[in-house]
DNA sequence: CGCGACGTTGATTTGCCTCAACGATTGTGG
DNA sequence: CCACAATCGTTGAGGCAAATCAACGTCGCG
C-alpha cells in the first residue's frame, strides 16, 4: 500500500502488519489527471481525500460568479466538505486537482466500518481532526492581525515551495485578493 | 456529575454508568465569575475547556493595542488554544469569561490518562473535532462571500439571543469590524 | 455623585477593489 | 510547425467600503 500513507498514520499511533492489511480493505486509491473534479457544487460529499501526492483545491462559486479559493490539500493533507459529508447535505463546493495527484479516498460507510474494526484509528482521526482545528484557528488569527499586504507576504515567505507550485491567481483568491493587487504587491515587494 | 456534559457526551457515544464515573476521576469543574481569565498571552494553554453554563472569549492584543476576539464559547461547547495545547507552546491568546460561568477543565495529562483508561472517549472527541472542523470550514466561507455588512446581519440573525448576551463590542471585534462602524449598521438596518 | 464602560455621530482618509486594456506565455488543432 | 485562442499576469485610472479620529451622550455601579 502506499507507503507515505502508513508513514503518516504511524506518526501518531501504533500500526501492526495486520491493521495495515485490514485499513487497506477501505481505501480507495484513485490517479487524477490535472483540474478533474473529486466534487461539484450539488453533490453530496462522499468521501474525505487523503493526498499522497499531488495537490487539491476547494473553492465556491461566489455572488460575483469567480471562484473563491477556501483550502488546499498538498501532501499528507486530509480534505473535504465535512458538513455535507457528515450529514449528507449538497455541498456548495467544488474539489478539483490543481495538477496530477494520487488520492486516497473513503466513504463515509467504508469510513465506519473501518472504525468499527479498527478502533485505534479514532485515536488517529482525532489527533488529525484536533491539528486541523489548530491550523483553523492560526489561519483565522493571521485573517485579523495582518493586512493584505502583510498576509500575501507572510505567505509567500512561510510557504516559498507553494506559491512556485500553484498560478498566481489561485494564491490570491485563497487569500482573499484580486490577482490585481497581487501583483502591484510583487512589484512593490521586489 | 453535570448532566449537560453526560446527555453531551450520549450524544455521539454510548454511556454506561461505570464509565462516567472514571472520567468523574479526571474532570476539574470550575467556577468562574465575570471576566476571569483562564488563559493569559504567554502562558502555556494546559487544558482544554467545556462550558457548562456561561459564556467565554478567546483573544489577542493586536499590533494596536487593542483586543482582536477570535472565538466565543458557549453553553456545550470546547474551547483551547489547541496549537499551545498539543505541542506546549507559550500562547498568544487570552481566554477569558464574559460572564459568570461553570467549567469543566480537562489538562494534558488527564486526557491522555482518561483516553487510555476510556478509549472510547476518542471517538467522541474525534467527531467534536470534526465538528469543529466543519465549523470553521463554514465561518471561512462566509469571511469570503460575504461583505462585512451582510456578514454582521447574518449574524445576528443567527445568533440573536447571542447578541443580546454580550456587548456590542465584542460582536464587532469578533467579526472583524469597527464598534463605530456596528454602530452605523445598526442605525441603517432598523 | 462621579467615574468608567459602552455606544453614537460626523468628518476625513485609505486600503483595496473594479474595470478596461494590453502583454506574454502556453497549448492545441489544422 | 505554425496560427490562433486560451490562460495568466500586468498596468493605470477611478471609486467605494470600511477604518480612523475626535468628540460627545448615556447608563450602571461603587
Amino acid at each position: 500500500m502506499h507507503p507515505n500513507f502508513i508513514k503518516h498514520i504511524n506518526k501518531y499511533i501504533e500500526l501492526d502488519d495486520n491493521t495495515i492489511e485490514v485499513l487497506n480493505k477501505y481505501i480507495k486509491p484513485i490517479t487524477y489527471k490535472k483540474k478533474e473534479f473529486l466534487l461539484k457544487e450539488g453533490q453530496i460529499c462522499r468521501s474525505i481525500y487523503f493526498v499522497v501526492k499531488g495537490c487539491l483545491r476547494m473553492f465556491f462559486i461566489n455572488d460575483k460568479r469567480t471562484e473563491q479559493i477556501t483550502q488546499f490539500a498538498l501532501e499528507n493533507w486530509w480534505i473535504s466538505d465535512f458538513f455535507s459529508f457528515m450529514d449528507n447535505k449538497p455541498s456548495e463546493y467544488f474539489i478539483q486537482t490543481v495538477e496530477k495527484s494520487e488520492i486516497l479516498s473513503i466513504d463515509a460507510l467504508s469510513l465506519e466500518a473501518m472504525l468499527k474494526e479498527l478502533p485505534q484509528m479514532e485515536r488517529y482521526l482525532r489527533i488529525i481532526m484536533q491539528r486541523a482545528v489548530a491550523a483553523s484557528q492560526l489561519r483565522i488569527k493571521y485573517v485579523h492581525q495582518l493586512s493584505k499586504e502583510e498576509f500575501y507576504i507572510h505567505f509567500c515567505t512561510s510557504f516559498p515551495e507553494f506559491v512556485q507550485r500553484v498560478p498566481q491567481y489561485m494564491i490570491a483568491s485563497y487569500l482573499g485578493l484580486t490577482p490585481e493587487y497581487v501583483s502591484e504587491l510583487r512589484k512593490k515587494n521586489l
